[in-house]
Order: C-alpha cells, then sequence, then structure tokens
DNA sequence: ACCACTATGTAAATCATTTTCATTTTGGAG
DNA sequence: CTCCAAAATGAAAATGATTTACATAGTGGT
C-alpha cells in the first residue's frame, strides 16, 4: 500500500531541516494537519506557507489539499505505519507494523469478499443436519476448532475434525442435509480433499474457505475465496488466520440471524449455565 | 465512531431534491469527491457550489474541506460504515460493521497497550525451560492453543493446556524457571488461578493476558491487561478474541526477534518437512 | 573567500470556497 | 386556479486560502 508515511519513510534521508520539522509535525500530529490550513501548518512549524506545499510535492501530492487528504486517511485507521515493514525492532514499531498487517488483512478480505457465496454458505449452514468443520495444519485446525465454538452456540449439532484419518472416517458417515466446512489456507490439503470427495458421494454439502483454483476449491460446492499473500518475514505470524477468523465470524453472525430465536434461545441456555459461578450483571463473552 | 455516511443516513429523509443528488454521487463514488474541488463535484452534480457547501454543513462540516477529509477517511477502509452497529441486516452491513469491529478492537488494544509489560513477558518467555499456556472456555482456549502454536515453532518447549484439572497437574511439575502465560478473557477463571497459585509456589513464573483488577490478574507476576467492552449483541461473537490474537502475535515475534538464530532455525525445519510435499517455492504460511 | 547551488521566505497572483442577495421553485390556503 | 410565503437554488461578489514568482539567505565545495 503507497501511503504517504511509507513515501515519507523512503525519502526521509534526504530531506531539508525546514522539510524534517514537518516530517515530524506529520508523524506526530496528523490530526492536527487533517484539520488545519497550510498557514496553520505552517505557523505551527515555524516554516512558510510555500515550503509546507514543496512539502507535499516531495510527498508525491499534487497539492496541499491533496496531501490533506492522503494524510486523513492515514490518521483514520489510527496507526502510525501502514507499512507491513516495521520502521525499525523497536517493540513499538513492531507492534504498530503487527496492528498495520492485520487490518490490511481484514480489510482486504472484506474488500475481495465474494458475497453471494458467503450468502450460500450461510444459508446451507444454517439448514444443515450436521456440521463439519475439516482443517488441519496450524491455521486451519483453529479455525476448524473455532467454527465448532461459534456454530454449536447457535443450536447447530457442529463438530470439528482436524485430523486426516478422521476427516476420511467422518466423512463416510455423513448423508444428505450434511454439511461440511473445510478451511485450507493453501488450499493443497490433498488428505483433506479426499476426505471431501468420499463426503460428496454420500451427499453432503462442501464449503471451502480457500484460495480459488486449488484442489480443495476445486472440489467444492461452494468456495468462499480467501487469498491472501503471505509477507516475506519467516519471524512473524501468518496474517491469514485474521481473514479465516473474520470470515468465520461473517458467516456466524449471518447464520445467527438467520436461525434468529433458536440461536438466542441456545445461546441464553449456554450463557445461563455459565453465569451459575459469575456476576449475572457483567457484560461479557459467552465463555471465556 | 461518527462517520459522515452514518450521518447521511440518519438524515436522508429530510433531504432535498439537489442534495439527494449529492448524496448519490457520495454514496456512489466518494473516490471523486475525494479527489475534486467543490466545483467539479458541483459540475458533475448538475448543481451549484453552494449547494454542495450547503450540503456538507448538513452533514455536520464546518466547510468542504472538512467534509472532504471526512469522505476521505471512509473511502479508505473500503467500507461503507464505520460504526460498529450495522446500518441494516443486509449482509453487506454486517461484513462491514463486523470489520469495523475488527478494527476498532485491535487499534484500542494497541493503543491500551503496556509495552513495559508486554516487553517482561517477552524476556520471560523468551528465556523459559518450560512454557505452559492455559485458558479455558472458548476464546481462552483457543488462544492458549495458538500460543502453543506460536511458541513451539520458535524452539520453545510449549505444552498448551485447557482443562483445569490438568493445569492443577501441570502446575505441580512446574519449577524455577517455567513460565505459565494464562488467558482469561473475564479474569475470574478461579479454578485456573488456583493452578497458577501453586505453579507459584513451585517457582514458575506466571504470565498474564487477562482483565487488570481480578483474581487472574492479581496472581501473576506479569500482567499484560486486556480490557475489552463486550457489545450487545448477543449473536455476534466476541470481539476480545481479535485482542488476544493481536497480543499473541506481539508476543510471537518480539520473542522470535529475541530468539533470533534459534528461532529461525527451528521454522526453516518446520518448513523443510512440511514441503516435501509441496512446492517449495510457494510462500505459504508454515502449517495449512 | 568566492561561486554555484539549494533552501527558504516575502509578496503578489491565482484559485477555490463561501457569503450575500436575487431568483426560482414548492406547497398550501383561499 | 391563483396567489402568497417559505424554502431551495444559483449568480456574482467577497473572502480567504494556496500557489507562483522572485528575491534573499544559507551551504558546501573549490
Amino acid at each position: 500500500m503507497r501511503d504517504i508515511l511509507s513515501v515519507l519513510q523512503q525519502i526521509e534521508p534526504e530531506l531539508s531541516k525546514s522539510e524534517r520539522i514537518l516530517a515530524a509535525l506529520l508523524r506526530n500530529d496528523a490530526e492536527f494537519i487533517v484539520n488545519a490550513g497550510i498557514t496553520d501548518v505552517a505557523e505551527r512549524a515555524g516554516v512558510s506557507p510555500p515550503t509546507v506545499t514543496r512539502f507535499c510535492r516531495r510527498l508525491g501530492c499534487e497539492s496541499y489539499t491533496a496531501f490533506k487528504v492522503q494524510v486523513a486517511q492515514v490518521t483514520f485507521a489510527g496507526t502510525r505505519y501502514l507499512t507491513a515493514n516495521a520502521a525499525s525492532d523497536a517493540p513499538r514499531d513492531i507492534a504498530d507494523s503487527l496492528l498495520a498487517q492485520f487490518q490490511d488483512a481484514a480489510t482486504s478480505t472484506r474488500k475481495a469478499l465474494d458475497m453471494e457465496s458467503v450468502l450460500a454458505a450461510a444459508d446451507a449452514i444454517s439448514t444443515a443436519n450436521l456440521l463439519a468443520a475439516f482443517g488441519a495444519g496450524g491455521t486451519s485446525s483453529m479455525i476448524s476448532d473455532e467454527m465448532q465454538n461459534r456454530f454449536f452456540r447457535l443450536g447447530l449439532r457442529t463438530v470439528s475434525v482436524t485430523d486426516h484419518a478422521m476427516q476420511l472416517m467422518q466423512a463416510a458417515t455423513m448423508r444428505t442435509g450434511d454439511v461440511i466446512i473445510a478451511s485450507s489456507v493453501s488450499g493443497r490439503n490433498l488428505q483433506m480433499a479426499r476426505a471431501l470427495e468420499a463426503a460428496k458421494t454420500y451427499g453432503a454439502i462442501v464449503i471451502a474457505l480457500t484460495r480459488p483454483g486449488r484442489p480443495v476449491a476445486d472440489l467444492a460446492d461452494i468456495t468462499i475465496a480467501i487469498d491472501l499473500p503471505e509477507g516475506d518475514n519467516i519471524l512473524r505470524p501468518s496474517t491469514s488466520r485474521y481473514a479465516f477468523l473474520f470470515v468465520t465470524d461473517l458467516l456466524a453472525t449471518l447464520v445467527a440471524m438467520r436461525r434468529g430465536d433458536e440461536a438466542r434461545e441456545n445461546l441464553r441456555r449456554v450463557k445461563y449455565q455459565l453465569s451459575n459461578t459469575r456476576d449475572p450483571d457483567d457484560k461479557e463473552a459467552l465463555g471465556d
């Protein structure tokens, strides 16, 4: 993403004295710039308005107004950096860039999301007889478990299966009216694909959360495409988890709304059972 | 958050004819407005500049410039609404508001984060002899498992314990140099607290990810405070999961950097073992 | 120490936005 | 149907902000 702050970061070395003052102001109080005119900015920085204009041009903006728009966009996110790469190894910068990654992942997932297939999936899930969540490997098994955690509360019979042998066995017991929701970050989980194939022969509907055009997606009746690029830094946790989690929550919410009263009743029961040992007035998540 | 689009939605009924044209333009091509002057907007909508100014005022903006800034902030996110409450039951609106929740949770967690304790935690974890992740209940057990998933890759001996009886037993075997990282959304997981207490008597360091001022936090040697308000809508998944996940990733990244080469070597090994069956050039997450 | 180049500021010019006021439109009462 | 009052809209002037042009100050190198 090409945001002014990353441009700034890049050209910072070749900046002049006055421009550095402006750069500091931009970093420390972008909020102010958004709500100020060029004269205010100039005065606050102790430079002249033309210097501000020149500074904007250096950052690749046509005019001060264009610059302000860019700043507005950056400040919205509440982040200092929108680049996935941290400005330094300082923990604060790591945290900020992780936050940026987090937000990027969520935002671009939302943008790329095909609502048609999400709706189709929500429909299928909300009327499922048995819902089986499949996934294996770090991220996918977490998501699979999370699916169980979300959907069982809505009164759906849900099971999470994260083991390939068990997936195959589970598949063998499925029948028409049952739904599998299969997560695979890579889309090339061939053992899972085999289980999905088997389940389909017995009449189960297969929903896949995965990359399009890969084996798992090709097998599915409904594919919700999730296709995030993985970063270069091997030391960083993968961002696709955020994307999958976001889609999981969206599906859970849509299904909850479709199932309306039954979902509410089940949630109420869960909460009731949990709250015996708790302050009932306390607004808390269902399940620690 | 009070964004123009939700204001627009609210006052739409009392808008005049010209203003409705402008409203439509804003909805359909906010991008254009961001890059245009008031004259361009007026021309495109077939109205006069003063009408545009008046329209901006109606939407609660001081001036056209202020209005533009607001529009810029909204369009950047790529979403139609920034409010956590969905504008309607339409799936698109649900998705947008879920995204807003997601981002809010991440941003406010980052803002409230006490870096001192995060650093202290990262230090303790990176030199731990044995790392035990404790958590029980939907969110916390997911996070606990995820901690294991993140830290074992870095060459740390890690175990996730999500069962109260097992937590107590695990605690009994711990000794000086061992670290427990305990997650509790509510902070009132008393059975877990008991296990933590036991572990401390045997010399383990306890790190807690939880609400401050609650039993779990009080017991911990290092507390990373996570204190998000839960929304009202019972049908929505809790947002605290995002917060916990964010902190988990931050800790994992910091620990990875501290452990540097050893972490890299372990990650390389994991990847190598996984990639025997995969296209090795493919940039993919470690573990599906 | 001087030159050339760059950086910066001043003041004028331009441009965009807003205000003022006149005109048109709208809706309702007679 | 017509007239009136109120609201909506636009034209033109006024304001105010931003940019340009140019002059001056500073900087680094020979």
